[in-house]
RNA sequence: GGUUCAGUAGCUCAGCUGGAUAGAGCAACGGCCUUCUAAGCCGUAGGUCGUGGGUUCGAAUCCCGCCUGGAUCACCA
């Protein structure tokens, strides 16, 4: 029984005795003391004051006495104003390490919750490499997924690719025109880059014929509709369309090369999926649906035969569902796949990984399902997050400011290596294993820079900065956990044990405080999955390593003489490390046992 | 204009189901390597929590107005 348990409803019982009011746990506060005052756990006793028709303080003094006389664990008590600060013995902190101790997967629910979600993230497009927004949602993705799981939910993850559109076949013509039969493995480079660079190519080439037609007098818009090389890719997404063999033949030829190369980017990222759908087998979804939806009246069809949603009444415009030549638009597609989900699965919630661009889309997604009648349409959320933006501003693609997902990875990797060489560390390791470290500490850097961040906020991605391993970063929890681990090593070493702390000497407050960050994790684990946000994961690892820094500054562990001492210090030091490792785990985060 | 998200130290971010004196890191300045990894630790300095009202014992947190910035409002995806 958790203490925190124990306190709410002891104080319930004395509010009953001496109030004759029975209030419920949701009206207490109990929380965490404030550093700067005395004690372990606070009630606020303001909203008590009410009913026992005295001052604050007196309220206080009287439940704090009841609660030392009544509960064990309670060694004293403090009233600050309207604040009942209450200190815990040391005997509970030491009984509850002792507990955490023997759970071999600390930090993640046993329990089964029987609930499955499915979690749809990354969706490339398959006509150029993924970039540093791809990045925050890839990981975002990830670690959500990972954090479910953690709370004993089943997760399913699945990656809806955009194979096909007007997009993918400027790629394509380019190739046609301008490649010469080149292939990625001819010319040696990855297939997503190698295609991209046609995508490239084939504005570059749009452009100047746009300014070639302005230049024998044509206005500007006409000269975008007319340009012979759009015509081309026009042409071709038609022919795709009809299934024209060759067509179809160069375009899974391209996409081949593509996937091959988005398989390499997600394994150097850590991340993978259960199942992969592509548009191109789900883009005539929905149409059915909707036809059912204009029967039953929900929807309606305009004079020229498209059809569309009305929403105004929901403060919201009209939004078209079918074309005139009856072809489904994304909305479409999109009600589509989620209704097939929802009936080849047993899902209680599908979370949509996409930027808040989409906003709109997804607010009129929920309510188009839900004016349709499906069950299923308050089971769907988006999680949505802010773009990533630059120093220097945005990126943008035309401009050449896009940071390339394989290229930062490299780099945050080779700036490892010079740090780490600089400093002198992994003597005495291979080539092999100080590579292994170098890429844990160079991903670790930007995952861990990308995740700390609320997902909804805009958030500034500063190359130089993230590279700087110092203060909140990844590399710094990273360190602190090399650090625990060497200690622990050293212990073994020198053939310490390390058996249960039952000691009865005082522990002070700095290690009372690292064991009360480390009994936390499973709290924050829970909070983090209610609010889909890795953010607060992120950031309790970075204060449980702050805190064991401290602690690991001013106390000797494996020098100290008296045997019980140390032996607490050790366990407290190993449980230190199960925390950060469960934490940073949760998020995709390697932890490297030297570095 | 409609919808929506955000605005906290010079910079990047925490804190937001109302609670005590608003916290970190970076940058600046000053200390600490004969002692378990100095990618570290300690200290100094830095704030009208965009703004004006309201709700109450109490507001960065909740409500309303305003200001600023982002996103979005296609027979594109």
């Amino acid at each position: 029984m958790n203490i925190e348990h124990v306190l709410t409803s002891k104080v319930i019982a004395a509010v009953k005795q001496f109030y004759g009011v029975d209030i419920e746990a949701k009206d207490l506060q109990l929380q965490e003391t404030r550093k700067d005052f005395i004690g372990d756990l606070t009630v606020v006793v303001f909203p008590i004051t009410r009913y026992a028709k005295k001052s604050p303080e007196a309220v206080a003094e009287q439940l704090g006495e009841y609660l030392k006389r009544h509960i064990e664990e309670v060694r004293g008590y403090n009233v600050v104003k309207g604040f009942l600060n209450i200190e815990i013995s040391s005997a509970y902190w030491l009984k509850v390490l002792n507990e955490i101790s023997e759970d071999p997967k600390y930090g993640y629910l046993k329990e089964k919750s029987g609930r499955t979600i499915m979690i749809e993230y990354s969706s490339p497009n398959t006509n150029k490499p993924l970039h540093l927004g791809h990045i925050r949602n890839n990981l975002l993705g990830w670690s959500v997924s990972e954090i479910q799981k953690a709370n004993g939910h089943k997760v399913i993850m699945v990656n809806l690719v955009n194979d096909r559109g007007i997009h993918i076949c400027k790629s394509m013509i380019a190739w046609q025109k301008f490649a010469d039969g080149a292939t990625p493995e001819r010319v040696g480079k990855k297939g997503d880059h190698f295609v991209g660079d046609y995508y490239v190519r084939f504005d570059k080439e749009y452009k100047a014929e746009i300014q070639e037609l302005i230049g024998k007098g044509m206005p500007e818009e006409e000269a975008k509709k007319n340009a012979p090389i759009m015509l081309e890719a026009q042409e071709m997404l038609r022919k795709w369309e009809a299934g024209d063999t060759d067509t179809v033949a160069l375009w899974q030829k391209m996409n081949d090369w593509v996937l091959k190369g988005f398989e390499e980017t997600y394994e150097q990222m850590g991340i993978s999926f259960d199942k992969i759908y592509f548009e191109s087998q789900t883009y005539k979804k929905g149409r059915d649906i909707v036809l059912k939806g204009v029967a039953d009246g929900v929807l309606y069809r305009k004079e020229t035969g498209s059809i569309w949603a009305d929403l105004t009444a929901d403060g919201l415009d009209h939004k078209l569902l079918l074309r005139d030549d009856g072809t489904s638009v994304y909305m479409t597609q999109d009600i589509g796949t989620a209704y097939d989900r929802f009936q080849e699965f047993q899902i209680d919630e599908e979370i949509y990984v996409v930027g808040n661009e989409q906003n709109y889309h997804f607010q009129v997604l929920s309510l188009i399902c839900k004016k349709l009648g499906f069950d299923w349409a308050d089971k769907i959320r988006h999680l949505s997050y802010g773009m990533v933006e630059l120093p220097e501003g945005k990126m943008k693609s035309r401009e050449g400011t896009v940071v390339d997902a394989d290229d930062l990875m490299q780099e945050m990797i080779d700036t490892a290596r010079e740090t780490s060489k600089e400093l002198g560390k992994l003597e005495g390791y291979t080539e092999e294993e100080a590579e292994e470290v170098y890429r844990k500490v160079g991903l670790g850097a930007l995952k861990y820079f990308m995740l700390k961040v609320d997902p909804r906020k805009t958030m500034l991605f500063n190359p130089e900065e993230s590279i700087d391993f110092n203060g909140n970063t990844g590399p710094f929890v990273q360190y602190t956990y090399a650090r625990i681990r060497s200690v622990l090593r050293k212990a073994v070493d020198s053939g310490l044990s390390m058996y249960e702390s039952d000691i009865h000497l005082p522990i002070s407050d700095k290690e009372q405080d690292l064991i009360k960050l480390i009994v936390k994790l499973p709290a924050i684990v829970k909070e983090a999955g209610d609010q889909y946000s890795p953010a607060l994961l992120a950031n309790y690892a970075y204060d449980t390593a702050k805190e064991f820094n401290q602690f690991y500054h001013d106390f000797s562990i494996l020098k100290e003489e008296n045997d019980e001492i140390r032996n607490f210090r050790l366990l407290l030091t190993k449980q230190c490390g199960e925390a950060i490792k469960s934490a940073m785990g949760i998020l995709g985060i390697e932890l490297p046992e030297r570095m």
